[in-house]
DNA sequence: CGTAATGTTGACAAGGGTCAAGCTTAGTGG
DNA sequence: CCACTAAGCTTGACCCTTGTCAACATTACG
């Protein structure tokens, strides 16, 4: 079952980038942190951490895309979150990891170690709280919604945090997404063949989508 | 779809049953709490919160069990999570529940009103977590496991939190677990007939599981 | 321009949902 | 104490959505 998805390139080692120079692009990051103590810079598929890893840091997006995913022992994967720009993630309950953490395309992931100090803290739970919740309405979204209305789910949580503009570009194969949804990638193009011809969204190449009908696609999530 | 289980009486509102004597039962509670401001005493399906309330305080459960779950609009439901004593429900990012909490059975739950203050702040982190961790692992779980294994992760899940006691009492109904698994009540009776079939559990009426082969049943969970 | 990775489409199969009937259990009242 | 009832659970028959397998198309890249 589903074992077409379980191949992964990432066996290679986490590789430091050093400090950098990072007084430029003041404000736009959501929670400002403070000074992080590195930036990493990832090509795709680049292991940020793995399951089992003790955890060392809290990273944060500065661009590009990570996911965060577990893996079944026969290869089947789950990617439980994707984070963009802003976003704050490798929370541990208990000081290692029980997550993958990769990038999905060209990204600069910024590396806060631990511990964070108190100030810092205070302002992290808010985003802890965030990944919570969207875990939370992931399940439901996994849990109780078909196909079309997961996919519809995704395309709009996406254009959300791209600014509600109606193009989207996405950074993620279509294994990711079905990964990510809980489908095969061949139901994953089906159901983006279908929008299409519905004229829900149009397709400039596989990674390009316009959002023509939003509010077509937001009365399946009900 | 689902249509079947979109009963749910709860419209009661909620019943303070004010500050009532608790300085006894001492430091059985895991994450061992200051005084709550009050102990909430609920029957079966009594609600704690709903959707769209402002969120006013944090709970910790004192004794029996409570869901957390959202409805799509045409009352299919998914249970994100089951709280059972000591453990801590009711975060939320934006002031506002996202969830609905309910009793699962006769049940206690401690009320602490917020704004919680910094010393306590500092507790409910890892309770957060834990909720993060416990969500993003069922994840993988409803999104990439079949019925068996599903049902087997879940009476794992329960046995362990229970004490690892061989004998497992169900505190929920069949409606309850599919609810939570993303299956229907007829999957999940057919799930446990197999099992009974196969040797890996008993039953003793509908409610009461004695895991006969814990071994082979976390076998199927990879 | 050629090759490999990624995506699309079709035919078919199977896991789990739907509908329906019957069974168990707990609770109630005679 | 037992019969009746209603709720919850189980089981069977059938069917639909989605997974599987395979072929082909498209895109990205060297």
């Amino acid at each position: 079952m589903l074992a077409h998805n379980a191949i992964h390139s990432s066996p290679a080692a986490i590789s430091r980038v050093g400090r950098v120079a990072r007084d430029n692009k003041p404000g736009h990051m959501p929670p400002a942190f403070a000074q992080p103590h590195q930036v990493l810079f990832c090509s795709p598929n680049k292991e940020i951490y793995a399951q089992g890893e003790r955890a060392t840091a809290l990273y944060q997006v500065e661009f590009g895309a990570v996911r965060i995913y577990r893996l079944l022992s026969d290869g089947r994967r789950q990617i439980s979150a994707f984070h963009v720009a802003g976003e704050v993630f490798g929370f541990e309950a208990d000081g290692h990891h029980r997550f993958f953490a990769e990038a999905v395309c060209n990204s600069a992931v910024r590396v806060y170690r631990l511990p964070i100090d108190a100030d810092l803290s205070r302002d992290i739970l808010p985003s802890a709280l965030l990944a919570l919740v969207r875990a939370q309405e992931h399940l439901l979204v996994i849990g109780r919604q078909n196909a079309a209305e997961r996919v519809a789910a995704f395309l709009l949580d996406l254009a959300e945090r791209q600014g509600d503009l109606p193009q989207i570009e996405l950074a993620m194969s279509r294994t990711d997404i079905g990964d990510y949804l809980g489908l095969t990638i061949e139901t994953v193009s089906r159901v983006f063949s279908k929008f299409r011809e519905n004229g829900h969204i149009r397709l400039q190449g596989a990674r390009t989508v316009m959002l023509l009908k939003p509010e077509a696609l937001r009365a399946m999530c009900a």
